[in-house]
DNA sequence: TTGTAAGCGTTATCAG
DNA sequence: CTGATAACGCTTACAA
């Protein structure tokens, strides 16, 4: 008759047991308090919060999610951290969404969609309530798990179609238009797009479209240079870019980048070769960060909803969450900025 | 003898005995195969890697976690998300780190230690092999939890006594000297520092603290204000900072600022009231941001390694996870980049 | 090399 | 309102 005792690892860790046995209930007890205290008579309640103080006793999520099989854990996937625009983002859906019980798993794609699909599949494994991506563009492997896992899925900072759920953001061809419209009103007849990593941002490549778009519709003209810089040292590469434009293209007035990082850079270059800001090139930038009204001459930009993007995001999963219908398009705009980059005094660029 | 039968909730996920049913073993051997191929037949492996693909299975890890008493996560807490800074090293620990399996859940305290804690508690409750903080003050109860845990911590970003367990990063203090040697061999007599969020920042105080030491040992004199601007808006708030200590002493020669968007925001003020950089003024900046080197003046700022440190943390914490004994002192120093903003012409600034 | 069975610390169900 | 007790899906000690 030998019981035989299977030896386990000892997690030497304080559990829900430990507290009921001190505060003299039951385990289930204590998990009812601590799920839903009202459901507690008030004396137990006491007893049990008690216990819980005096042992330190910190619940274990892992179990808890084993057993209710639901996690409250929501993957994120931005295309990279150092974009001070999506840490924007994420931070304010941070904020809303721990005050809800909520942690965010949080990974950068790099702009690549197989990294994007691997840390899809990791963040499924933890069996998250809710999954978060930027941008619509996913593999079709990250497309079928999602879809197949009827999770929440909320795909932030752009517009369109083929949406997998819901969509928080803002159409980028529609700033494209906006800033060619600015341009062009300020009098500018010859416009070019300078990018970073427009070969894998999607984003910036709707923007460059809108740009031509607006430019043949306005202009009657399709002649319009897209420049896509490299990645890295975004300012230096604008310097060069520029240098090859006006090498191409001398007779350039109007230039739009994909972030502001970029127009720096060119406003460098053209200090540095005696070309005037914005009276022989105007610029427009795209982001609106932190330097960008302050340097000499400013930068006119788009400002994207950084935060409110965040805070929708965050709103709309807490409504699917708790079941609520929530709207599957939400369009938050943007705002052109009107700076001195591209404010041409009156009379000096009518053609 | 009413067997009973509890009726669950059917979570009809795909398990790992689906997996071991549909490829004839037994379930252990499936998760023996998932952790350590090796020590399984090649015929079985491949029989039981088939029904894993047919399936689509995916581990649950919650499942994993509980029974193994361990997870693959890590927290990590930093100051601020858009702090481009942090984000750079979170950036490179999770490239490392997710090599080998490791989730970071990530959470920003805004320079809280009460956020902080808050978020260690919640961090904690996932039972994480690992912590990562920012720097070295914390409240009292963080310091207890985590030394209590016995997990490996490393805290970034600064150095100094008081270390809970291990540090990477470099000394602030040092950083503010080398600014203050820097300057006054450019001939500058009269210093000040601008810093945004002084109050909460420690590491920024660190830099002042250094500055003025430095100020003392070098030109004797204590007297170098320190200010500090809001935490909004930094760039206007350096404008007006820096017209305040105008005001106030006309005479100074040279500003280090505590990030280099505060320094281009005081370069516009400069610029707006005739003051010739680095002239008149001399500037040093924090950070080496992105605009840095491509503005007018350049700015002279201080290169802090954050990429290195990420990397660092990532070594020393795979190091530990795997009972390996690593430095519990990692210093990565800085370097000093001098630009346009603080390069007099030698013959006009020599006192 | 493979299988058996005992946990891991919760939550959910259901009876009191 | 409270308490037994059976899952949850996996890992691991141990036996075969």
């Amino acid at each position: 008759m030998s019981s035989q005792q299977r030896s386990r690892r000892s997690t030497k860790r304080v559990t829900m047991t430990d507290v009921a046995k001190l505060s003299g209930v039951s385990a289930s007890t204590v998990s009812l308090y601590l799920r839903r205290p009202a459901e507690v008579s008030d004396a137990l309640g006491r007893r049990i919060q008690n216990a819980i103080d005096t042992l330190g006793y910190v619940p274990n999520l892992m179990a808890g999610a084993l057993a209710a099989a639901q996690t409250r854990v929501i993957g994120v996937v931005v295309p990279s951290l150092v974009n001070s625009m999506f840490s924007s983002t994420v931070s304010r859906m941070q904020m809303a969404l721990s005050h809800h019980g909520y942690q965010l798993l949080l990974g950068h794609s790099e702009y690549s969609e197989e990294q994007e699909e691997s840390l899809v599949r990791a963040f499924m494994s933890w069996s998250p309530s809710a999954m978060v991506l930027t941008g619509l563009q996913h593999s079709r492997e990250t497309r079928r798990i999602l879809t197949s896992s009827a999770l929440p899925v909320v795909e932030m900072w752009e517009l369109g179609s083929n949406a997998l759920d819901t969509m928080v953001g803002f159409s980028h061809e529609d700033v494209g238009r906006a800033q060619a419209r600015h341009l062009i009103e300020s009098g500018c007849r010859r416009l070019a797009f300078i990018g970073a990593r427009l070969s894998i941002d999607n984003r910036a490549r709707l923007r460059a479209t809108g740009l031509r778009t607006a430019c043949q519709d306005l202009l009657g003209s399709s002649n319009c240079q897209i420049i896509d810089t490299g990645t890295d040292r975004m300012a230096e590469a604008a310097r060069k870019a520029l240098r090859a434009l006006l090498a191409e293209q001398p007779d350039i007035d109007g230039i739009v980048f994909s972030n502001d990082v970029l127009a720096l850079g060119a406003i460098a270059e053209a200090q540095a070769r005696g070309i005037r800001i914005p009276e022989d090139i105007a610029l427009v930038g795209f982001g609106d960060m932190d330097f960008s009204n302050c340097c000499l001459p400013s930068i006119s930009t788009v400002r994207p909803p950084r935060q409110e993007i965040g805070d929708r995001v965050a709103m709309s999963l807490l409504d699917s969450l708790q079941g609520k219908a929530a709207e599957t398009t939400v369009d938050l705009g943007f705002e052109l900025l009107v700076r001195e980059s591209s404010t041409r005094r009156v009379g000096l660029t009518i053609p």
